[in-house]
RNA sequence: GGCCUCAUAGUUCAACGGAUAGAAUAGAAGUUUCCUAAACUUUAGAUCCAGGUUCGAUUCCUGGUGAGGCUACCA
């Protein structure tokens, strides 16, 4: 057998079929599986097979059962360059015109890794979801970066994807900055006071809290409990007056609400502009808040829910090992799983294809989502099998959690700020950048500073919490988003030294007479350095695939280090344009190309950009 | 109390049930007449504890210990 393209039939499938046949001819048995791996580094070989799981089937010698496999394999295969077994491993050496075709095979491909939508699995994404009386945080980031690289990254394992969040904008919360902007700010606007708008807004959330608090403070000091103030603050009985006015529809308090969210939402997408991430369609509590309670009474037909004897409507999930579960109040009320029904609901509406949703929110609600899941299966809709809540762990401080009254709140505008700023004290430091504008040195400085924060917090897997110390800033060094971007520039420097040096050189694509690139094979050996890299390419659209499958785009970025760091010692150890024959030349200057671009693919499904120099 | 996560070098992170547990950083020692030294090379250093399942366990199960979270007719 030859393996004429890689494309049509990878080689494990080919070797799982070969494997089963020598078995079955040998031992007379058939194997279920064939396990392979990459061959550790230590070993010869390219890629692995396992024995000791056939041990169940086959009585024998591990190293004996090799040995015949390998020496079948060996025979049958022509990629199969030679073979060794070591305790219960059979390592197959691959052989160089293997990875060569490979490369031809991917050299003409514009988006190796990417998959193509058929438009037929749909799936919306939420993530971001802030509330409208405070500013975007440290926690925001997190949120911000999973939930748009994980819908970066769907979308290139082959789903159609559509981004969404949920802005928290009414409630109780929104009517206290309100109330306070009305009682201190004397106007103050965005413009009056060059402020952001969502910070001056967060302000005046901080200063009703400030004077809410001296009011109960007095209220105790007069001889009353302290519960009992709390709950009786002259502030907080007008805020909740406000809320009842703007669910009334009061036409001054509704008006300042569209104003100060007009506010917030200006500032806003300052921060989202700045952090790169964007938005197919809004949603909106104020608006979405009722819904589904038209949901509550379906499913009471149906039998899902119970109406306890005060008028209170329950889910009972003790089978599944949960609570009973509210899902409307007994004065017939929204509460916040009925929202979530109804969001849901309204959200397939408006998108019919979709076929599932990922939700990104922090763990501290798992339960809330588990509850919500269950409910949605229960009641039947054949898209709540794809439900996932995207959860990650908190950001602490050192200190432990974020606190708004402690000042410890990491502000998300003056982090990026700051890592900016790092990025252009380094940069400057270097000095490789004195022909770069003003402007220009400005672009690359926001993109390395913040390559460095979403780099340093997709590469966690999102579950585990993260430990932020402000005081000891990003690192821009080792395994980190700058060396990542570095070795990208390095790569664009080599191919336009490529092109200009040489006039005429081909970096490029070859004229493959059936346009995908079969032509003549352009060497015929590989340095190891070179094999080391073909392998890491060519498991680059399987990397995008698993990444997928656990939203997980720390797989994409550890797989985008280990790549890198390959190239580096490359790029170290061979010499690339120095190279004299023309053809090797060629052929390092157009695998070096293909590693940028996939380090750029790669990157672009984290949400960060590179730099053609730095 | 009940439920859910997490626990790996000094520190921050890796490891479909597979070989001698990989990196980065901090530490020690090197590499620029050579394609960008934000780089490369060498070196030392870790699986919370006790059982179990398995040919094989950081990974799965049970029980501890430690950290965090949830446990509202709040969102």
């Amino acid at each position: 057998m030859h393996l004429r393209n890689p494309e049509d039939m990878n080689i494990q499938d080919v070797l799982t079929i070969k494997v089963k046949e020598v078995v079955a001819s040998a031992y007379g048995v058939d194997l279920p599986t064939v396990e392979f791996q990459p061959t550790r580094k230590d070993f010869e070989g390219d890629i692995t097979a396992v024995i000791f799981p056939m041990l169940r089937y086959i009585k024998g010698n591990p190293e004996q059962i090799g040995k015949t496999i390998g020496e079948y394999l060996q025979d049958q295969i022509e990629e199969i360059a030679g073979f060794n077994v070591i305790k219960g491993f059979l390592n197959l050496l691959l052989s160089d015109t293997y990875y060569i075709e490979f490369f031809n095979s991917i050299r003409d491909s514009e988006d190796y890794g990417y998959f193509h939508s058929d438009g037929k699995e749909a799936v919306m994404v939420e993530y971001s979801s802030p509330n409208t009386n405070k500013p975007l945080h440290l926690g925001h980031i997190r949120n911000n970066l999973l939930g748009y690289s994980v819908a970066e990254i769907l979308r290139a394992s082959g789903k159609k994807v559509y981004k969404t969040q949920i802005i928290n904008d009414r409630g109780i919360h929104i009517c206290k900055s309100m109330l306070a902007w009305q009682r201190f700010g004397e106007g103050e606007t965005p413009e009056s006071s060059g402020l952001k708008g969502d910070k001056l807004v967060g302000n005046y959330y901080v200063a009703f809290d400030k004077a809410y608090k001296e009011e109960v403070d007095a209220l105790v000091a007069s001889g009353q409990p302290k519960a009992e103030a709390e709950k009786e603050a002259p502030l907080l009985l007008e805020a909740q007056d406000m809320l009842r006015k703007w669910e009334a529809g009061d036409a001054a308090v509704v008006s300042l609400w569209e104003t100060m969210n007009k506010w917030v939402y200006k500032g806003f997408e300052e921060t989202y502009a700045s952090l790169g991430v964007d938005f197919d369609k809004l949603y909106y509590e104020s608006i979405t808040y009722l819904l589904g309670k038209a949901v509550v009474d379906e499913g009471l037909k149906k039998g899902v829910f119970y109406k306890k004897e005060d008028g209170s409507v329950w889910i009972d999930l003790t089978e599944e090992g949960l609570d009973e579960k509210i899902v409307l109040r007994s004065d017939g009320t929204a509460v916040y799983m009925t929202q979530d029904i109804g969001t849901a609901l309204q959200r397939v509406k408006d998108f019919p294809d979709i076929d599932g949703m990922v939700y990104t929110v922090g763990n501290e609600q798992d339960y809330h989502f588990r509850v919500l899941f269950l409910i949605l299966k229960k009641l039947g809709f054949s898209w709540a099998r794809h439900l996932f809540h995207l959860s990650y762990g908190m950001v602490d401080l050192p200190g432990g959690k974020m606190k708004s009254r402690e000042g410890t709140v990491v502000d998300a505008d003056d982090l990026i700020a700051e890592m900016t700023q790092t990025a252009a004290a380094i940069s400057e430091e270097l000095g490789k950048l004195e022909d770069f504008s003003e402007k220009e040195k400005q672009e690359l400085y926001h993109m390395i500073g913040l390559g460095a924060l979403k780099y340093y917090i997709l590469k966690v897997d999102p579950k585990k919490r993260i430990l932020f110390d402000p005081e000891e800033s990003v690192d821009f060094q080792g395994n980190t988003g700058p060396f990542i971007q570095y070795t990208y520039a390095r790569i664009q420097s080599i191919l336009r030294k490529a092109t200009s040096d040489m006039g005429s050189f081909n970096t490029g694509h070859s004229a493959g007479a059936d346009g995908r690139g079969k032509g003549e094979l352009p060497v015929s050996e590989l340095h190891s350095k070179e094999k080391e890299l073909l392998k890491l390419l060519q498991v680059y659209p399987e990397t995008v695939q698993l990444a997928a499958e656990s939203y997980s785009p720390a797989i994409i970025a550890n797989y985008t280090y280990d790549l890198v760091k390959e190239f580096n010692s490359f790029y170290q150890q061979v010499s690339i344009l120095g190279e004299n024959e023309d053809s090797v030349r060629m052929f390092r200057v157009q695998l070096s190309g293909k590693v940028g671009e996939v380090i750029r693919s790669a990157f672009r499904l984290l949400g960060i950009e590179v730099p053609d120099r730095m």
